[in-house]
DNA sequence: TTTTATTATGCAATCGTTTGCGTCTAAGGA
DNA sequence: TCCTTAGACGCAAACGATTGCATAATAAAA
């Protein structure tokens, strides 16, 4: 347990040199003879010298940290959105404080006070589904510490953000149930104060009346669609009961949770409904379980990993441009992956 | 944007006194007066002061951030291990930094390069696969940074761990299936040199000579078992392919990973193969997917949450307690949830 | 009134690096 | 020989908070 950290002090003094130099040497300096920095260079290694970050940081006021704020992180969706982030950041020199709201406002505002503290040099979050006050967001903007938000984002804000088309993914998911032969279509939809959700529903709106097909609002059933994945199951499955129990039944469901799904098809094959010839079924997020369960669930795909990669970009762009900045929005078009859960027509190998 | 960061001398400066006094007031030191206390406390959150971490912890040599490593944040069982790190360490006042492995030895490496630099109070790790050479862990035990380890440990590191008992998990999924009446037990197990495997493979072995049952090393088969999931569901496939072309086939998988089951639980189907009478299942790991496959799949549950915070306990306590430390290991005890891949016989309620 | 506690602060060094500016040496130019 | 100039470093002041050791100011004791 060697205690004794060693500093460029100590090798300036075996070297009978200052920390200055030292510390020029291993930044390569220009004015440093090269026979000095190979010493230099030699004798730290020698001596296992460790650069401190800590001190680096306080006299640069930068620390190279930058705090990412998610809901939770064993959501699928944000595990792998932290991924692509963590990609490029660190690829940058970057390190992650990764905090999780448990999508509770006090929790969210918490962190943010915790990452501010520690200094770091920005911010990448994600906003707490119960968040409705925002004044912890602009303490940071006003703070001057670099923000970003994806998916759940707020435009008021007026910081750059990086989100799904979702309006798009409903158009896509519709239009598709439509080419398969679907008329009366359902629509699954998660609280409607949420901005995601509304979009869908404006897609799935959309698209049917591009084909001149009503909307039947006694099939748009509303239910907590972020929750534990039990509970969206479970909602998923009183959803489908309740469109079954009426008189007219749809012929297709279109669910902006791939669980809510799921607990639709467990519903469908009890009460022996075909899938899809009966029912078709598209879900929403591609959730890596949506292959296994039987029928295999087609689903629009938000390329996880790419948003993730993508609010890093933004973000180092926001970083490295001093110019003033005019907030931006990033779009990423969401994808439809086809399964057999609304494979009517057999698919024709083009 | 204020740029202008106020310290604790801008507010002793207003106050007419020294950083010295404002420093200690907000501590809440008792050799300062009540009023100036309060004067302090109120100048502070009118100036809307925020405390700066890095010259705390510059001063301290204690950051007050740990640094977590895991092989990556989008498989389930790490994501649940980092929520329940992340919910003990962050009362305590912790920040984490999660950096990820991505299975490769050299990131790992380049991973603890990184957080000794940024001066992390303490690291709490998963090994990566792929790891053989430990000397950069040695190096962070040399530098009196505590470690702990957790689910891939390694014993010679002589470091505190946290492990779930994988022989146990093999003794109990085992002996669930013979209780079922299965006699020809196969086992699906991942890679040789990594502990948890023989652990669960010993388990296997020893529960089926508890009960006098013969041990078929034709029915023990081997592949890569972490990986990307569909990796692993094709891994399942083949193995299962291999398990049914020759002579004597088993009435039971016990698999060591939930994905390669399901994989067998594709081909079974194909083959009309019925589950669980004529082959019952068993996975481990107790994913998310497993209940919702058809069957849903019977699976060794790993109590992930807790085993993350098992490790954040047990890095406080070395922490705390500035004895020696005699490192010593956690087991936790898997719990086998039953579901119908392998309920041959009707559960009897109590 | 002088001395001794007590209380409430101030001083200044420190944590490890970075960096603007000054200094010293030796080589080259006039 | 004197002056420039470039090259190679050293000096010392930051960065913001903490803390051991004074030191004033007041109160209590003598």
């Amino acid at each position: 347990m060697k205690k004794k950290k060693i500093t460029i002090r100590d090798i300036a003094d075996k070297l009978d040199v200052t920390a200055s130099t030292v510390s020029r040497a291993l930044k390569n300096h220009p004015r440093i003879s090269d026979t000095t920095k190979k010493a230099v260079v030699e004798m730290a290694d020698k001596l296992n010298y460790q650069p401190n970050n800590i001190a680096t940081a306080l006299r640069k006021g930068k620390s190279n940290i930058i705090g990412v704020i998610i809901p939770t992180s064993d959501r699928r969706f944000f595990a792998s959105v932290i991924k692509g982030i963590e990609q490029v950041l660190r690829e940058e020199g970057y390190n992650l404080i990764i905090s999780q709201s448990d999508d509770i406002a006090s929790k969210e505002e918490s962190n943010i006070e915790a990452l501010l503290r520690v200094q770091v040099d920005g911010i990448i979050a994600s906003i707490a589904r119960e968040t409705t006050d925002y004044s912890h967001f602009e303490r940071v903007i006003n703070r001057g510490v670099p923000l970003v938000l994806f998916d759940r984002v707020n435009e008021e804000l007026g910081v750059n953000t990086v989100v799904n088309d979702d309006y798009q993914g409903g158009v896509i998911a519709v239009n598709h149930l439509i080419e398969q032969g679907c008329t009366k279509i359902a629509h699954f939809m998660g609280k409607r104060h949420l901005n995601i959700y509304q979009e869908r529903l404006r897609g799935y709106k959309d698209a049917l009346k591009e084909h001149n097909l009503p909307i039947n609002e006694d099939w748009i059933l509303e239910g907590d669609l972020i929750d534990e994945t039990e509970q969206v199951l479970e909602t998923g499955r009183r959803l489908t009961h309740k469109l079954f129990e009426n008189g007219e039944v749809p012929d297709a469901i279109f669910s902006s949770s791939d669980f809510a799904a799921m607990g639709a098809i467990q519903v469908l094959k009890e009460m022996n409904i075909k899938i899809p010839d009966e029912v078709a079924l598209v879900g929403f997020s591609n959730d890596l379980s949506t292959s296994f369960i039987d029928p295999p669930l087609t689903s629009v795909d938000q390329h996880t990993r790419q948003m993730g990669e993508l609010a890093a970009q933004v973000f180092l762009q926001q970083i490295n441009s001093d110019s003033k900045n005019i907030p931006f929005d990033t779009t990423l078009k969401p994808e439809l992956i086809i399964r057999s859960s609304s494979m009517r027509k057999e698919k024709v190998n083009a």
